[in-house]
RNA sequence: GGAGAGGUGGGUGAGUGGCUGAAACCACAGGUUUGCUAAACCUGCGUACCUUUUAUAGGGUACCGAGGGUUCGAAUCCCUCCCUCUCCGCCA
């Protein structure tokens, strides 16, 4: 959400964010301006009214006190007719202040100045590629057959206990996932982050907070009896849990990981995109979040960029950053990249992070604030979050580029005090024979 | 799930219809003074919005869990909802 006063001082800005990023029409402005005006008119012509029926009620009291009954009954039918008035300034008021508040979230974030102005995913930057792309003596096989000659994850009995995009996974394929996550966790913290577990579950204000409602209900399952939603990342918890607050100036920034499930519903498209584990209703990831001051947004979006790609390099992944186009970033982001790991089997790029810079956009939303040194008013934060990472994307490159002509899949190096062994399915089978 | 109690400013906590945006204390910030692992005293100290022809300034309105209602006037009375706590039951 935008500042109103922003947008009043700032409409070309906002029309063109709203062109280049081919969300709505610059209508819309138009129509909130000319609510906000409304709106605003008749706050003065309201308060006005208020004082005077309030000098009115002292008056009342104070004659009253003093038993001159005959004056404090005249006042009295006096003051009724302006209680009349004030009611129906009130009401206008009311649904003045809706189309003002409905129409003020239907207007998106403003791009940062160094983002590309573009319309498809074909518009986005590659910033950077790092890391050589395996090459193989043999076929190199997609994620989806290696999982299954190591049986490492079990589509079809999750289709049956749940639906399909709900796997199992199993033995190996179970451990691998809980070694990264641990991985990705551990490396957050020795990185100055503060680990939390988030429920998984929020209510509408906290999907609204972060942007997720109104308009993208679509995307979260919902547990319509008890008026809650399965989180669909880790952002909607952990940033909500500032919400209302006020910090002061030295308790920022707040950096926190947080490793959660994420519920997705979105329907996607068929076919390879979400064969094996590319696209799944429910998924592991660890999160970074960070609450800071306005003025070093721009650097804490850097340093998370930063943090997660060298995840990557540790992890021996060939990735990609694509710095997202205006038309390809989504409503509440600012900046935004994507970082995208190369998956050998399939040759093709996925991704397994996103970092973006909200700047003010949800935490006015949420009204998370800070008081300056100086004194003076709130201010309202700046959000920054991102993944670091998404485990089962990482799991299918992960086998993908570290195949073996034997069949068996080499554990890069940093994982494997976590997963135990430096291959997967090396004796064929034995991780899993037992089940 | 059953029964009861309660939700006031950063915290504790007064306040049962008018002079209370809210006492007092604590915390915090600034100042004075004495000086020595600090104390005493003074002052300030909520948020949002509207507005004043533009100010680290003034004026106004609203907010005492949320939303409605009664009243000339509500933190104070009524209704609905939410939340917290205690006891009982159940339970990983």
């Amino acid at each position: 959400m935008l500042d109103l006063q922003f947008i009043r001082d700032n409409q070309d800005r906002v029309r063109k964010a709203m062109v280049d990023k081919g969300i709505g029409n610059d209508s819309i402005v138009d129509a909130l301006l000319k609510a906000d005006e409304e709106r605003r008119n008749l706050i003065t012509q309201t308060q006005d009214t208020q004082t005077r029926a309030n000098a009115a009620a002292k008056e009342i009291g104070i004659l009253m006190k003093d038993g001159r009954k005959e004056e404090a009954q005249e006042a009295i039918i006096e003051n009724s007719r302006l209680k009349a008035e004030l009611k129906s300034l009130e009401d206008g008021l009311r649904s003045a202040q809706e189309v003002v508040d409905q129409l003020q979230l239907e207007i998106p974030n403003v791009p940062h100045e160094s983002v590309p102005v573009g319309r498809t995913p074909d518009d986005n930057v590659v910033d950077e590629e790092w890391g050589e792309k395996p090459i193989f003596g043999f076929d190199a096989l997609a994620h989806w057959e290696l999982i299954d000659t190591l049986n490492l994850v079990d589509f079809d009995r999750g289709s049956k206990v749940s639906g399909a995009g709900f796997p199992f996974y199993l033995g190996a394929g179970a451990r691998i996932q809980r070694a990264l996550t641990n991985f990705f966790l551990d490396e957050a913290i020795k990185a100055g982050y503060l680990e939390v577990q988030a429920p998984l579950v929020v209510n509408e204000d906290s999907a609204r907070g972060t942007g997720q409602l109104p308009d993208k209900e679509d995307l979260m399952y919902e547990a319509q009896r008890d008026g809650l939603y399965l989180i669909p990342t880790a952002e909607v918890p952990v940033t909500n849990f500032h919400r209302d607050e006020i910090f002061a100036a030295k308790e920022l920034p707040k950096r926190y990981c947080a490793y959660t499930p994420c519920f997705r519903r979105e329907a996607g498209s068929y076919g390879k995109d979400v064969r094996g584990l590319n696209r799944l209703h429910q998924f592991d990831k660890v999160e970074l979040v960070h609450l800071v001051r306005p003025e070093d947004s721009y650097a804490a979006l850097e340093d998370l960029r930063e943090h997660a790609e060298n995840l990557l390099r540790k992890l021996e992944l060939p990735f990609r950053r694509l710095l997202m186009c205006t038309g390809d970033m989504g409503f509440t982001q600012a900046k935004k990249y994507d970082l995208e790991v190369w998956s050998a089997g399939q040759e093709r790029w996925l991704e397994v992070s996103s970092i973006s810079n909200f700047e003010s956009f949800q935490a006015r939303r949420m009204k998370i604030r800070y008081r300056d040194e100086d004194g003076g008013k709130p201010q309202i934060i700046h959000t920054i979050n991102g993944s670091g990472l998404a485990v089962p994307r990482i799991v299918a490159a992960l086998l993908e580029n570290n195949q073996q002509p034997d069949g068996t899949i080499r554990v890069p190096d940093c994982l494997v005090s976590y997963f135990g062994a430096s291959s997967i399915g090396h004796v064929r089978g034995s991780d899993i024979s037992a089940h």
